[in-house]
DNA sequence: ATGAAAGCGCTAACAA
DNA sequence: TTGTTAGCGCTTTCAT
């Protein structure tokens, strides 16, 4: 068990060829004369030979392996549906192309670096990034010069990345409450320091400006339960005229519904919500929430097909927008 | 950005030094002199070096990663809390040894081999292996002589792999069954094609045997929902006399319970039941389920440390073996 | 302490 | 079609 691998040099030994002959049997390209090929393909059963796939990789500068990187905690990874779908989606998307796609998911002590060193390290031909969190870490990525895509805008000018139509999908939301008869809407955003926050934000006031309104009031909540629930509250006492509330992630939806009804009120008799993420939180709650979707599968599937169009050389900037939808629930 | 990346040779040529002293630099081992050390770092930071492990991993022999290898769907992998906590415990497992820990999950179109192939490639410097399913890719993986330590016993004599006890597991629930005034008592298996269905068998039989009894019936319920329900109603048909049902998994026991209601029966007022794995499954249903314990985390933990001696070149031929509990419930 | 040189296992011109 | 010869980027004796 524990002897040496055979190399492609005991092989073509064995074979009686030369190394080279006995790597284009392996690698399949170029004709080989019939007996020789023979004779390797026997030499490679007889000694159990399997190519190394790393020498070849430093031989050829591909690895044939990409890694969805998340840089989360794997328990955030696992209890996330977003990203199992996410997974999924990418699968989807390298289904054919005999690269192999693992998960590289953050670990308790890695350094601040440790997912830019791995990309950078030549095991892998590219990744796709879904970092929720800050820029740094796809600052580093994308500063390793080495094929990477993003799932959502990180907000680097010239990183292809995949999103879904922001403005378009907080506008479905926004529509929906006026359509509803609203007219003093409140929301309660992510942190404004993270893209998504910022744009989901001016998405609103600028759809809200179209209908000659202005927000009652905006409120960070964090993009947590527990930043949602805060946030509402503050809304409540700074703005108790408020009608609806658009907010910007389902979890924070959820905080933003204790508030409420500690406070009082019906959803949605007294006050409407309307969300983002049209996750299972949207559904686990009670009222149902309507929701704006961020379909993951599709985000993974089109990172995919954007990494590959990467590693083929091609220089990408355009980032692939898709469209979203709303499901409308009981909460509006 | 897509300049080629600075090699050591540059880093080398820029320092002035030779690229052997380059080398001890970055990997710090042998001592330097202080101003060539110092030369040699700023020409690293200057040009952005960034070691190629691959290469490194060429000439030593080592990569710096395994995987945990689940040669599973994905969507089992994600909807399975089992996974998700053996990753847990693997991770806690590697702590602090700079070895980064990869998901590698089968894809829909992979070769039976694909695993095999990867673990081989020289990507990787061992593997843990959870593999539910059949001893195939088990042997496989265990055939390319590379480091490997498999979760629950894969049925290959000198294998290491960590597991719990089985027998002992088994005896908990009979036990507890017998302790509860059961005599006549039935059983759902596993698919006894399974290392791990045929030993929870031999062990539920070995017990009733101490104690002067056999089985009323056995039959297999492969592990699934739908067998078990299948078998409970076989089970009901031909020996409706039994008082109480030992089922080898929670999945196995939720469809026992559902034959058991539609055929009039209470749990456990009419018949008592207690299961194997003690998951999620045990207290989502109603009756909550009594049963035996498979600590995910702990396996993975034991199971990297023990890759980690074998790693550093220790021939591990025993298993680890964990012992476990029972979790009482309604059910029984 | 440092450099020269020989690999690690493979692929890819280039000749033959 | 085949073999020879250079590398891929790094580590590691072995001298110096």
């Amino acid at each position: 068990m524990s002897s040496p691998a055979p190399t492609l040099d005991d092989v073509a030994r064995l074979a009686g060829v030369s190394r080279a002959t006995a790597s284009r049997v392996v690698s399949k390209g170029t004709p080989v004369r019939e007996d020789k090929r023979l004779a390797v393909e026997r030499a490679i059963a007889q000694l159990g030979y399997v190519p190394n796939h790393l020498a070849r990789a430093l031989a050829t500068q591909k690895a044939g392996v990409v890694a969805l990187m998340l840089p989360e905690s794997d328990d955030r990874v696992f209890s996330d549906p977003f990203f199992s779908q996410l997974y999924h989606g990418a699968l989807q998307g390298f289904r054919g192309s005999s690269t192999r796609i693992v998960l590289s998911i953050s670990q308790p002590d890695d350094a601040p670096d440790a997912m830019a060193k791995y990309l950078g390290s030549g095991h892998l031909d590219g990744a796709i990034v879904a970092s929720h969190h800050g820029w740094e870490i796809a600052r580093q990525l994308y500063d390793t010069g080495r094929p990477v895509v993003f799932i959502g805008d990180p907000g680097i000018t010239g990183a292809p990345y995949v999103d879904i139509d922001q403005e378009a999908g907080v506008r479905l939301a926004t529509e929906h409450l006026l359509a509803r008869g609203a007219r003093r809407i409140a929301t309660i955003t992510g942190p404004l320091d993270m893209v998504v926050g910022r744009r989901r934000l001016q998405a609103f006031q600028t759809c809200l400006a179209e209908h000659g309104l202005t927000p009652v009031l905006a409120m960070d909540g964090g993009f947590t339960r527990e930043g949602g629930e805060l946030a509402a509250q503050q809304l409540l006492a700074q703005a108790p005229e408020m009608e609806a509330l658009f907010v910007a992630s389902d979890l924070m939806a959820r905080g933003a519904l204790r508030a409420l009804n500690r406070a009082g009120l019906r959803v949605p008799e007294d006050i409407l919500l309307a969300s983002f993420d049209d996750s299972v939180v949207a559904v686990e709650n009670d009222p149902m929430l309507t929701s704006v979707g961020n379909p993951a599968p599709e985000l993974g599937a089109a990172a995919s097909r954007m990494l590959q169009r990467v590693l083929a050389g091609e220089i990408v900037t355009a980032p692939k927008v898709l469209s979203t939808r709303i499901s409308i629930r009981d909460s509006a």
